[in-house]
DNA sequence: TGCTCGCGAGCAATCGTTTGCGCAAGCCAT
DNA sequence: ATGGCTTGCGCAAACGATTGCTCGCGAGCA
């Protein structure tokens, strides 16, 4: 049904790659006046837009990205997804969106489909340290970025905040408020942040000649129910911690959950930490202290980077590395988030 | 780089038409059992998928989808685009995802590049009541299913709940509680949620034979900031509201931030109930009671609809209509929360 | 007059798949 | 031996757009 070239050329009683030319203006085109306006005239009239798969035949260009994550209903993931689109809409992409749930092959098969549809680029925030999808992108010469998680058998384009000095400023926090044992929602080994966040926690430690209890850190995944259990393995030990570190916001959300129906203040019985700083951070009661980074930010700077391979045809490898900032709020100070407030709102966005 | 049925061909010495039709299991095939095993083995062994670009030309069919939506980062977006895809990639298609920030130019704008991309449907969640978007729509025949809102100057497939009837039940709630005097932020007119839950508002009040006063009707959009100032000119009104009913829960979220700057308990000062039970709702301090629609059903439902359109070829003109159910909280009944959070618990997913 | 040059367009191949049809060879029956 | 049927595959035309060439023609120049 919409308009044709040929139905075109045909109307204006030409071939159609002149039409062709007049429609992509073409530089070197000799043409006369007169023709050029009755075309210029039937595009207008007929608001012709040529049809993108038969182009991206021909050019091999589709001006499809794709996002690869692990859940868009986590909120990180969806302002890291409006900072891609952002930075890519207004240059003519479009994106697609694919959730994993954190599954290898899911995120696999995902990869292969976009493949197969010969999407421009891919920007993969589900990514493990080993992770043989990312060698196939490698491999295939696919343009990708890899975002807040990398893999460490290559290197990719990333962008990411460092992830080590965040696990620092948090556990650094708490210890110098005090805290002697720090549990650790550790997310897992398997993946760049769950590991640099460790480390971090480790590093605080060390740090301040405070020595770390091997039963104090438990792998939570990165989901709210997997907080919800590594915390209850936590606050119900022996000798309980008074502080944990989550990896993530999410997590933290679970502890807090667990922290409650065990009769706990927080921040007077256990203090919270959080990563990431999600909008809901801020809103819980008690405000979670976490660990900001730029995740809007983080989206949009990836599509940049992932258009300079597109557009260069090269494949960079750039690593773009923010700095993380810690924001206090009552989950660790109580009468935090009076002051906490003002610096949380400015820097909110869409919501 | 990725393998042609030409190479493949050359390889196993066969027509490249053959290659096709061993690959897609033609089922009308006559081919000696040798020749197919050779090519059988040439295919697994190339891992070959069909060029998606150049199939698409050919058979006028992308396997792809659109969800066309306000903006992402709204967890109740985000959950409707999980339920799209969770309906559609199972059955092979991919997800676009569009975010218009409620602006009808943006939304035109991505519908028109949709279709030049030859998109095989679209989901739209973002319509307004007047549409030229869904005219085009429409007009073009493309295969598209509207939902949560719906535009109302045509029959389109539709998937959402009962928005008059949602508006009425979290009205009468309220004034069973005893409150006569309650404020609505309204949404916008121009949208139809906005319309008929305020409908259902009116409604509630005619029926229990209270009065109402138009002063205490404030447009304020849907977003939080919106509900801000909505509920700023509400409660500092001269003879102020004892509750409010705020047209989505990101609105009351809004109305909470004003109610503590006034300095007013929710709710013994001020009663707050939502719309939508978004998992924020239930972890607000106090709990927003709210009008629980299921968020992730829309998005596979309207999948659902939408592919069956496709398939059959036919413009369906289904409409599917939940009902709202009522989940009370603390915002309007203390000491609710207890019993609310099992109910809760019982649906919450991904998180 | 003969030649070149530039203008104004058209021709046709190409991107990778799909699919209706055709064609040759082999087999069986008459 | 001839006709007809089946088997096994190839041919070529699409789908719609892009782009390097070609080509006719009128003007300008010697």
């Amino acid at each position: 049904m919409p308009v044709t070239l040929k139905e075109l050329a045909a109307r204006a009683r030409v071939h159609p790659s002149t039409i062709s030319r007049v429609a992509n203006n073409d530089p070197g085109l000799r043409i006369g006046a007169t023709t050029r306006s009755r075309i210029e005239a039937l595009l207008r009239e007929t608001d012709y837009r040529p049809n993108g798969i038969a182009r991206g035949l021909k050019l091999r260009q589709t001006y499809v990205l794709a996002v690869v994550i692990p859940d868009v209903t986590n909120p990180f993931f969806g302002a890291l997804f409006r900072g891609v689109e952002d930075g890519a809409a207004p240059r003519g992409f479009n994106v697609l969106l694919c959730n994993t749930d954190g599954s290898p092959e899911r995120q696999r098969s995902h990869l292969l489909s976009l493949h197969a549809r010969q999407v421009d680029g891919v920007i993969l925030a589900s990514s493990f340290l080993k992770d043989p999808s990312v060698r196939e992108l490698r491999a295939r010469r696919t343009p990708h970025v890899l975002v807040n998680r990398f893999s460490d058998e290559g290197q990719d384009p990333f962008v990411g905040s460092d992830d080590l000095v965040g696990g620092q400023l948090a556990t650094a926090h708490l210890i110098q408020l005090g805290h002697r044992r720090i549990g650790h929602l550790a997310g897992n080994s398997t993946v760049s942040t769950g590991v640099l966040r460790r480390r971090g926690y480790l590093a605080a430690h060390a740090a301040a000649g405070i020595p770390t209890d091997p039963q104090l850190i438990v792998e939570s995944g990165f989901t709210e129910e997997g907080g919800e259990r590594a915390a209850e393995r936590l606050l119900t030990q022996e000798n309980r911690p008074t502080a944990l570190f989550a990896v993530t916001d999410l997590t933290a959300v679970g502890a807090y959950a667990v922290a409650r129906r065990l009769g706990l203040r927080i921040p007077e019985d256990v203090a919270i930490v959080g990563y990431n700083d999600i909008p809901l951070a801020g809103r819980l009661t008690p405000g979670l202290t976490t660990v900001h980074v730029p995740i809007h930010e983080f989206g949009s700077v990836a599509a940049g980077l992932l258009l300079e391979q597109i557009e260069s045809g090269d494949t960079l490898r750039r690593r773009v590395v923010f700095n993380p900032e810690l924001v206090v709020r009552d989950s660790t100070v109580a009468g935090a988030d009076d002051r906490a407030r003002r610096t949380s709102q400015r820097r909110s966005r869409t919501e």
